[in-house]
DNA sequence: GAAAATATGGAGATCATCTCCATTTGTCAA
DNA sequence: TTGACAAATGGAGATGATCTCCATATTTTC
């Protein structure tokens, strides 16, 4: 959502209706095989108002994953109202494993199209970081993680784990980087 | 190297030329500023010699990649060969780091380019996770490390790294992951 | 040295992307 | 409710990158 006027209620239709459908196709695995013109249309749009919406499809992808990460933000403040510190970040980290699991295809083709921008990335994965750092520093408050060890570095596990779906034993290799990641937090304790 | 037989030699030449430049171009970053068909050009062959070699992008990152793994596997055996077995699984850790952290461009670039491959990926990301799980294996016999957790979920960790190269904090995060692992795996003894 | 097989390379065919602008739609004020 | 104005639309066609075909060149083997 552009920070500075609302959308005319035709654009705002229109924008809503390719990220649905944008999300959709992701999650399904098909978006690499379709020329962007005909998901344009796949999504009831004309190739010059998908352009006009999101000129690249990592454009596109963006504005998908700020929907995941969202939905994140809200689960981690959630979890951290309601348990202790430490069983918050683990709860979120194992959280996280279950989402990408749930959404495969969502989560291989997002980790794809924004392969070239892990980093300087759009607000979304900031809005990620803060609220990893957040649970972070609660539980190191809590005196149950170590403390020189940063939220960047746990984003980076998850981007490994979020990154490397396709491995065959994806599963278990994630719910074990989390377990080795917790605990590794715990370690000088 | 296709297995079933040796390459004319100016076919060698030609495909040794194109993979030469391939790295080069990566780890300047310039890649994907390129036509496909200008960087056969820049590699002295002409188009229908690329496409012969290397029918996508992703082909030539493969055969780049191979190099590079071929590297670290020596590495990996080196290590094994001269330190005990928890110290070589640290230092080639840290070892990737550096790599990683001395070749950003190539690194970036073939993260870039096998984003939607890193599993079931060619010769070259088998032989490296192989080289990992014997270092690994070895720690376990020592029982310097937890048998609980195999090579692939330090795999995804290192691609994690890999796949981060352009987060401003890298290097220190790098570090820190690499330490939150080797304390995680080192946690229940 | 000749024959056969394989490799080459670049013009041009193919195809996906992207833009332009005539037309349509939405919003707002009177 | 209507008209003016601004913004949005969409698709034909322009643009540009990819990819293939095949005449020619080179390598290998006997």
């Amino acid at each position: 959502m552009t920070a500075d006027k609302p959308l005319r209620a035709d654009a705002q239709r229109n924008r809503d209706a390719l990220i649905a459908k944008a999300r959709e196709v992701f999650d399904a695995g098909d978006f690499f095989d379709l020329r962007f013109d005909d998901f344009a249309r796949l999504a009831g749009v004309g190739t010059g108002t998908l352009y006009r919406h999101f000129p690249t499809r990592e454009a596109l992808a963006e504005a998908v994953y700020h929907g995941e990460v969202t939905a994140l933000c809200d689960r981690a403040r959630q979890l951290r109202a309601t348990l202790p510190a430490a069983e918050a970040l683990a709860a979120f980290l194992r959280g996280m494993v279950d989402h990408i699991d749930a959404h495969k295809g969502l989560a291989r083709t997002l980790a794809t199209l924004m392969a070239d921008r892990s980093g300087d990335l759009a607000e979304g994965s900031r809005a990620l970081e803060q609220a990893v750092a957040d649970l972070v520093a609660a539980a190191v408050r809590d005196g149950a993680v170590r403390d020189d060890v940063d939220a960047g570095a746990v984003m980076m596990v998850l981007h490994g784990i979020s990154a490397a779906h396709d491995r065959p034993g994806w599963r278990a290799e994630a719910d074990d980087v989390v377990t080795l990641v917790l605990d590794g937090l715990r370690r000088p304790l």
